[in-house]
DNA sequence: GGGGGTTGAGAACGAGCGTTCTCACGTGCT
DNA sequence: AGCACGTGAGAACGCTCGTTCTCAACCCCC
């Protein structure tokens, strides 16, 4: 599953300078391609987006693109994925740099890490949210990395709370309202939502601290 | 299952002769599709329901089906617009069966509301959330009645809120409480997003009007 | 009784999808 | 040089979709 380098092929025949816009390695070109089918697909939907749609914007023929992934499905549940780390790994960064100011800082850091999201131009809330209701029904694999990217949110919202001495519960709480967050500020349209949900939890923080 | 007779199928006026499943006015032909189709695309979503699908699933045949609305989009936005209407109403009629215990319990009774509804079977998240992940990027009118529909979530919220005391800010959060239990719910599959969603509102509100 | 309008059943249509196949070309090995 | 391959470009395939069309059957009012 890892997808690494492990085994097969992968020369690494990488010596040569890259070309154009399609990088030459095939851990480069899968890169590549996640990475333009997820701008594709978190714009305008999965569904909306064909193969066809992903091989002119990345460059890749449709020949290597079925020799890099077996089918479309696997290539949303490699976006899936990547999107996963993305946004574990800016905000873990986002809440690490208040590090300093103390468990309750960082627990609030979360909050501004969404406001600065929903100021994208680009925002249209959450992509497994997004996803899920597009194909969560019909593909229990998307439903299932949903389901482990919103359960790893609440676990690293959990392990914060714990080292501020909060309870499970207080952890929870903090999870819906950045849940709420995100969609409210998706289809409303506008960013707002962060702060109002900054200051909630920030209320839930010193009432159950405080 | 073809639906049956769809039972208790509403007051038919010239209820008689032919005992078949679709009624027979315009009307109630109308309003039989629009049910019949908000089940199937909150089930399955809407790109994954065809049109043959409504048609053997309503007993309404295609002809019939164009006769009544010009398209499917057209069905789509009006399973959304009966689902607001249901929604809306049944809210309030919880939130009405408290109005003697105080705004408090008005307010809190949301969260009730909303703990009801994740326990149904059924429940696969909000409609308006799943079809805006689906559809909201291509078509703005379903994006519209989603952006239209949460306003006025939020808009009944702030006049609960105003009745107990408390400020805009106060109603804000409160809405992004219980859209994110909404989502929560949905994607773990279980319901216990709402008593978390219920207690933190109880702090806020606390917090707020002392 | 007979015609006009409406209906149901389903074929037809054009478009788009995911996926596979063809084929000519270039490149690296021997 | 020769050969086997990997590649790009795109046609082809089989399918599904939303929508329209055909045609025969039926109903109501004259």
């Amino acid at each position: 599953m890892s997808s690494g380098s492990a085994g097969a092929d992968t020369r690494d025949g990488d010596v040569e300078a890259t070309a154009a816009s399609a990088p030459r390695g095939e851990d480069a070109a899968r890169e590549h391609v996640v990475q333009v089918a997820d701008a594709l697909y978190y714009a305008r939907g999965v569904q909306a987006v064909g193969m066809d749609d992903l091989r002119s914007a990345s460059g890749v023929s449709l020949r290597r693109l079925y020799g890099l992934f077996p089918s479309k499905e696997s290539i949303v549940l490699e976006v899936l994925r990547r999107r996963h780390e993305l946004w574990t790994s800016t905000l873990a960064a986002a809440v690490s740099a208040v590090a300093a100011e103390g468990p309750r800082a960082q627990l609030l850091a979360t909050y501004d890490y969404l406001a600065v999201w929903f100021d994208d131009d680009d925002f249209r809330g959450c992509g497994f949210i997004n996803t899920f209701g597009e194909l969560g029904a019909a593909s229990p694999a998307v439903a299932a990395a949903a389901r482990e990217h919103k359960a790893s949110f609440q676990a690293y919202m959990a392990s914060l709370v714990d080292a501020a001495g909060g309870s499970a519960d207080l952890a929870a709480q903090l999870a819906i309202l950045a849940e709420g967050a995100q969609t409210t500020a998706a289809i409303a349209g506008t960013g707002e939502a962060a702060g109002q949900a900054r200051r909630a939890a920030a209320t839930l923080i010193d009432a159950a601290l405080g």
